[in-house]
DNA sequence: GTTGCCTGAATGACGATTCATTCACAGCGC
DNA sequence: GCGCTGTGAATGAATCGTCATTCAGGCAAC
């Protein structure tokens, strides 16, 4: 409830500025890449001063680590909620999937600033690598192994390296999507990486 | 001080210093990433002065490109040269990824140029999509359309799709080497990926 | 008039690029 | 040999813009 009725635009209705900051910020790195975004900017699209960015973020850097905390963080609790949910493996590995490529793939500049902006510094991709693709490459894991005890998938296989392969498509997918020209659905995408993934490790 | 002095400047066959720069900025560029980097860092590392660099490159970014250019031709050459060698597109896939990650991972600052700095912004990772990471693709999706001809692959799968998914994987291992603390060996990788992927585009 | 959010001009650093200058050497006439 | 001079590669200090960040007030509401 944030009915403020008088006052149009004098009052700005309480509106959650760090809400309206970080989702400009996500706009203008992904359309000018992190380095050559200014803060600036990002105030001008956000519709605040340039000083009101610093009332809600330590430094442009804070930005773009909450970019990624906030969405990484809700990608993996809702696979994680989805494992609660279901019980075959093979299942389980296609929703996670759809869901990651679903996620990205509803938000465009979000998918470009997770899949370019957040790669381009070994500084970033350590902590990003360390934060949340390690937690997501073990959700994976886990429930390929889960999988492999009950018979279903080959157990001549290591399991991180099966959690990389399957991640690292659908990482391709979602990268290649940001770069295509064409305009296309990038979460049935899924399917057809599954496809090829599931029959790779499944028991014949 | 006529006399000789065999120090730095004895006779540097020209060619040396851009050799030496090339060399330099990859060592850099991977420490530090390429927005982090100084000109200046540069040109001490390679034993030059600062504008000497820019005797050699227009700016900073050519000095990326030259990077990639360099490099990524010499792969795809390669990759291009075993196909004419071998017959089984199995075989040529497994070859081709190998040489793949034998490349990377026998330099390990040319692959964090690779594998993290070449994709930090939307602007660089399109023009590196459309030089080298486009012709890499379509390589693999020859070799594969050749297997699905002769009988060997499922014809129920799109090229385009299955070789976003070779490349995907093979992308991650390198990847997650370059991250990883552990120092293991990346081009026996791709006969682990290249298992799981075979098996699952094979013809049953 | 006080509190607390906001503002945006000013500041200070930083770093890519430039360019006036140096220096080693090659050719040349003697 | 021996000066003399032209050449251009190499140098690195100075320049010039560009921002991230700060802070001295402004303004609304109570």
């Amino acid at each position: 409830m944030r009915s403020v009725r008088y006052l149009p635009a004098a009052r700005p209705p309480v509106a959650d500025k760090r809400e309206a900051i970080l989702r400009a910020a996500t706009q203008v790195f992904a359309r000018n890449g992190y380095f050559n975004s200014k803060v600036a900017d990002i105030a001008h699209v956000a519709g605040v001063a340039d000083g009101t960015v610093y009332l809600y973020f330590k430094s442009k850097e804070e930005i773009l680590h909450s970019i990624f905390d906030r969405n990484a963080g809700e990608i993996i609790a809702e696979g994680r909620k989805l494992l609660g949910v279901l019980t075959d493996a093979r299942e389980k590995l296609r929703r996670i999937a759809t869901l990651h490529l679903e996620r990205l793939g509803a938000d465009r500049d979000l998918a470009v600033v997770f899949q370019v902006e957040l790669r381009g510094s070994t500084k970033f991709m350590e902590e990003f690598s360390a934060a949340g693709l390690a937690e997501y490459l073990h959700l994976i894991r886990e429930v390929f192994e889960e999988g492999q005890r009950a018979g279903m998938f080959r157990t001549d296989l290591n399991a991180k390296v099966v959690a990389k392969v399957l991640f690292g498509a659908l990482d391709e997918m979602a990268t290649n999507w940001i770069l295509s020209k064409r305009r296309y659905k990038l979460a049935p995408m899924a399917d057809q990486v599954l496809d090829i993934f599931l029959n790779g490790v499944s028991v014949r």
